[in-house]
DNA sequence: GGCCAGGCGCGTA
DNA sequence: TACGCGCATGGC
């Protein structure tokens, strides 16, 4: 077995920040580096100045699958162009400048986040890590390293039980994550077709799924298919907007959401990652980062 | 020990 | 359309 390596070369990629901002769940910080599955690749990543390097267990010919799901040839400058000038928005980007979206594979995505209700970031990884253990096949990994399994593919989760994914602490998720998996082995909604839809008929398709509502959707636009405008409205965005945009005032959901569609602009998708972030970071009394 | 977590689905008004 | 509630489980 043969290792691969590369570099590339980045400006303004916080690679810590991206990897542990919520939007994935299956990144362990390990020393100084990242270390992940991209696919069925074992995957470890390391930031240095002004580059990241990249290395896996197995020989890698092409590197576009990184490239894709690191989003390396997106231009940072031009999203933080578009965001609104204000200044919850520049305190967002102050607080961490270098914060990017992820390409993530759809079905990994949407699963991690049927998991995700009232769950704490940190229990979410928890239940990925569950799932792909007991029901993800093996990726080679370098010798002498942990093993590390893919997430488990749509058929394999549709022939699960429910007290199966019970076991990996879904509670009362489990079923919706079953019946999710079945309905797309069905071929009742087909994700590899999205990307061709609008945002619109996208999340139509999405919210036809077991245990997915608008947010859980928007979170799938945003994350595996990249919709610019898709903004996922949970506890901590709309906490960031009563505070940041309403103080004092008491908005009524429907304003935050028509408020979330208009104020911030072509790229509020990404606008919506730094709140998210800004709130979870910023210092609280008596509190650090929260998890 | 109580509150809350990257919600959803369903019943009521 | 707009609330309220139950649902499992664990971190803080």
């Amino acid at each position: 077995m043969t290792s691969s390596s590369a570099s590339f070369a980045v400006e303004h990629y916080d690679l810590a920040a991206t990897l542990s901002s919520g939007q994935a769940f299956r990144w362990r910080q390990v020393e100084d580096a990242w270390e992940g599955v991209v696919g069925s690749r074992w995957v470890r990543l390391c930031q240095e100045p002004g580059r990241i390097r990249a290395r896996t267990a197995e020989p890698v010919a092409d590197w576009n699958w990184l490239r894709h799901y690191l989003q390396l040839d997106v231009r940072l400058e031009d999203i933080l162009a578009a965001f609104p000038d204000d200044e919850p928005m520049r305190q967002s980007v102050e607080s961490c400048r270098g914060l990017r979206l992820l390409r993530q594979e759809p079905w990994e995505c949407l699963a991690s986040f049927i998991c995700s209700s009232t769950k704490q970031i940190t229990q979410i990884r928890q239940i990925v890590a569950l799932l792909c253990q007991r029901f993800g096949h093996t990726v080679a990994v370098p010798n002498g390293g942990a093993a590390a399994c893919a997430f488990p593919t749509v058929q394999r989760l549709a022939e699960a039980s429910e007290a199966e994914l019970r076991q990996c602490k879904l509670g009362f998720r489990a079923p919706y994550l079953a019946a999710t998996a079945r309905k797309l082995a069905r071929g009742e909604v087909d994700l590899a077709r999205l990307s061709e839809l609008p945002l619109e008929p996208a999340r139509e398709q999405l919210l036809a799924l077991p245990g997915v509502g608008v947010k859980i959707a928007d979170c799938v636009l945003l994350f595996a298919y990249g919709f610019p405008q898709a903004f996922p409205l949970d506890v901590w965005i709309i906490k960031a907007l009563r505070q940041l945009y309403f103080p004092n005032r008491r908005p009524k959901m429907a304003r935050l959401r028509r408020f979330s569609r208009t104020h911030f602009g072509s790229q509020s998708g990404y606008a919506q990652q730094y709140l998210f972030h800004y709130m979870r970071t910023k210092r609280r009394p008596g509190k650090e980062v929260a998890s």
